[in-house]
RNA sequence: GGCUCGGUAGCUCAGCUGGUUAGAGCGUGGGAUUCAUAACCCCAAGGUCGGGAGUUCAAGUCUCCCCCGAGCCA
């Protein structure tokens, strides 16, 4: 079993903010822990390059479509590389293959009978590529979203039979788990109760668009073009365009995971497409919350925007990942506050982790020859930080599997703050003073370097960084969750991570490296 | 206009099928300590649980109305 997850294709009308960053951290944290499991992943995401909006944002430019679409790709590519994104796949929907297949797939949603002409009139924004239904009976309409004018449209195009596919789209939202949170499944449904409506799947006179076969000068509507993006980025890189490949390459996905502005296509539309091409249906679609900045929404016009690059560089990639995943829950929306920020990571990240390891590494190096203190026997499954490590183990696995990263995160958390307060209890450094319980002074520090060594595993998904850190402080191969298993297996002769998430993996007199902060205080004295 | 979801300590949120003095984290104040990244640990203050009415022996938790916010649809 393959485990394919997507983010959106991202429109290349713009540079990426953070908002495609917050979507494509999360994909990152679930594709590293699939491959950690051992699962073979195929974790996709690239950019939607087609359409009359990206047309007119290169002729503004004074560029051609493809060479705006070449720079602005390329600028989320480098994004994600410098984010350490470990996407298998950077599909663009200008890839030549992606025509072929667009073709392929319709020329199967043709034959099935659910290409019919039709007449496409209506109020149309170029900024959303949607038509308004509700600016229906309106003079001179603007756009709720972007507040720009609408513009009219009375053409001839093709239309998709959506209305045919109304009892298996009903059935298919309505299975638990298909759409998440469950919240928004309402909300779909209440969509499709009020009927299926027909839609255009293509456009006339957008010549920035790919063909329709059999339908010149038709070109493609950008969003049938875009979902089809994710079966093209399943192809490797010797595969012919065929769509029957597509089952062994990792079709269909575990799920797509989107801002909830488009779940109404890959949950509705989408589905009743692949329905129409005979194909199987993705397992899941998770919608997950807007961001906010101090409360207001980020936007051009408040010069409030967060850029992803910016903050990658000032603050790095484990801080920011945590905040976004740790204090967010996923799903709902979220405010980007700078005080809040800073608190977190160094509360969380730098005093409770960081200085766990630190502390605890130099107590050992200190006492017990630089290295790993010997146990004794005192130290079992049952120990207290064991049971603890158990029960953080086993709540991080059940929160990062239902995408709940902000659980994952608090009982990896957690786990360092019971080390913590486990080493105060004990205080080693008073019975070393005392000259007393050497024995037991070993056994502490074993036990609380085992705890933080299974913090650096618990949290490798989220801040697979920061966990690197950790390992190489305690003498521990590294995970590599970046990389495919069989890559991973081949390179490193360590356990799997499940293996060496059981209490005890430490071996006594191992040497320690000397310990150097692992996580930095942030320390912003500007607005970001 | 219809529907949905929210409104719980300064902030972000948890509170399952109604049941002792409403919880956590951050922030704030204090204490303790020195192994450590002025970190860790402990303690405290702080809430008429949006407002009102009702059901009940008992409501943050159920019903109705209203106010505010977000969203989907028209």
């Amino acid at each position: 079993m393959t485990y394919t997850l997507t983010t959106p294709l991202y429109y290349v009308n713009d540079k990426p903010h953070l908002g495609s960053a917050y979507t494509t951290l999360a994909c990152d944290a679930l594709a590293r822990f699939q491959r950690l499991k051992g699962e073979r992943v195929v974790f996709i995401t690239g950019c939607d390059e087609h359409g009359l909006k990206i047309q007119r944002t290169a002729e503004q430019a004074g560029l051609t479509p493809q060479a705006h679409c070449d720079r602005v790709s390329a600028q989320y590519r480098e994004l994600w590389q410098a984010w350490e994104i470990s996407n298998d796949r950077f599909i663009r929907t200008t890839d030549p293959r992606h025509r072929q297949l667009v073709h392929q797939f319709f020329r199967r949603v043709e034959a099935a009978g659910d290409v019919v002409e039709g007449r496409q009139q209506g109020w149309y924004c170029v900024a959303c590529e949607e038509f308004k239904e509700e600016a229906a009976g309106a003079d001179a309409p603007n756009c709720g979203i972007h507040h720009r004018p609408l513009e009219w449209r009375d053409e001839i195009n093709l239309f998709f039979r959506l209305s045919r596919y109304q009892q298996p789209i009903e059935e298919l939202i309505r299975r638990p788990g298909f759409i998440s949170p469950p919240g928004r499944q309402k909300e779909v449904e209440n969509f499709v109760q009020q009927g299926l409506r027909d839609f255009s799947i293509s456009r006339l006179n957008v010549p920035w668009g790919l063909p329709v076969p059999g339908h010149e000068p038709q070109t493609f509507y950008v969003w049938f073009d875009a979902l089809l993006g994710y079966l093209t980025a399943l192809l490797e890189p010797g595969d012919a365009p065929d769509l029957e490949l597509l089952s062994e390459r990792g079709w269909p996905a575990s799920v797509h995971v989107i801002g909830k502005d488009i779940l109404r296509f890959h949950a509705v539309y989408w589905p009743a497409m692949l329905l129409s091409a005979g194909l199987p249906l993705p397992e899941r679609v998770f919608g997950h919350g807007f961001l906010t900045r101090e409360g207001q929404k980020m936007g051009k016009s408040l010069g409030n925007v967060l850029d992803p690059a910016t903050l990658l560089e000032r603050c790095g990639p484990d801080a920011v990942r945590w905040y976004l995943l740790r204090d967010i829950g996923f799903g709902d929306d979220g405010d980007f506050q700078q005080q809040r920020f800073t608190d977190l990571v160094n509360n969380d990240l730098a005093n409770t982790i960081g200085n766990l390891l630190n502390r605890t590494s130099s107590m050992a190096r200190r006492w017990f020859a630089e290295a790993v203190p010997p146990v004794s026997s005192a130290v079992t499954d049952q120990h207290p930080l064991a049971l603890a490590s158990a029960d953080a183990t086993q709540r991080v696995l059940a929160a990062l599997e239902r995408l709940d990263f902000r659980a994952g995160a608090e009982a990896a958390l957690q786990l360092a703050v019971a080390a913590n307060g486990y080493l105060n209890e004990q205080a080693p450094w008073s019975r070393m003073k005392r000259q007393e319980g050497v024995e037991q002074v070993a056994d502490d520090l074993y036990a609380v370097l085992e705890a933080a060594r299974i913090v650096a595993l618990l949290i490798a998904p989220l801040l697979p960084d920061l966990a690197e850190r950790m390992l190489a402080q305690l003498a521990q191969a590294p995970l590599a969750s970046g990389v495919p298993e069989q890559a991973a297996s081949g390179t490193l002769a360590s356990a799997p991570w499940s293996e060496r998430l059981c209490w005890g993996g430490l071996v006594a007199g191992t040497p320690l490296p000397e310990p150097a902060p692992v996580m930095a205080r942030l320390e912003l004295e500007e607005t970001l």
